[in-house]
DNA sequence: GTAATCAGTTACCTTTTGGTAAGCAGTTAC
DNA sequence: GTAACTGCTTACCAAAAGGTAACTGATTAC
């Protein structure tokens, strides 16, 4: 009957999911980590990503410091966007979530390889 | 120009988020490690969870086997939903997760850093 | 003036997710 | 037969997330 307890340790994990989640996040920060700086540039190194929502992700991301956001001036106006030293703590994060994915692939579609699977189909 | 790479490393991410993700899925775990085991004790020990919503949920976590469910023939019909050893492995993903949010709040509304962060990247 | 680049915004839709309420099937108890 | 419990399903909505396409404003190049 210590559900209080439990639910409100979740709060931070829902912080967390609400920070990092979603379709484009991630995506985003690791272009960034990557070295891709400008809008364009960010938008053309992730596929199917739009404008809008890209717009949309980098405020949320900025909101919650894990980018900055600089306009140079200049040519045709340039924005640079940077990932703080805030957003580097969301590697062992980000490491965590790809190791459980990968061994959750495992657990679900069998030990073996799925090369095997796809190769050896009648036995 | 490695973007391949790092949007491959992503995949498991996404099955990941899409396993535990939304609104309900880990505190219904969390409510079945707790003890919980029928479908109206889990229903009332999360506030706000529909019958519904839980329904679903339940058929999802099913098929990603992090939990069984078993009926039991016997006075009003029971159904036994049991969290499987695999959704152990989910601990250090909650965990981990857990951390980051808290230590994020701290980041966002502790005054300490915030200077630091915006100007070491700025420079 | 026309085109092209960058950095977005706006309007409009569709899809997904979540929520509300009612109802159904099966069984027990009265 | 009526209520009450369990374990759901169904129909109907509302909100949020995501997608498409057009368009603005600034500036350079021709």
């Amino acid at each position: 009957m210590e559900h209080k307890e439990c639910m409100s340790a979740l709060l931070p994990v829902r912080d967390t999911l609400d920070v990092i989640g979603g379709k484009w996040k991630i995506l985003i920060i690791i272009s960034l980590w990557e070295g891709n700086k400008h809008f364009r540039e960010i938008e053309r190194s992730i596929p199917k990503l739009s404008t809008k929502v890209l717009s949309k992700e980098l405020k949320d991301l900025e909101e919650n410091q894990l980018i900055t956001r600089t306009v140079l001036n200049g040519f045709p106006v340039r924005t640079e966007y940077k990932p703080t030293k805030h957003s580097r703590t969301l590697e062992k994060v980000i490491l965590e979530l790809q190791h459980w994915g990968i061994n959750h692939r495992k657990e679900m579609f069998g030990d073996r390889n799925e090369a095997d699977n796809a190769i050896a189909v009648s036995g």
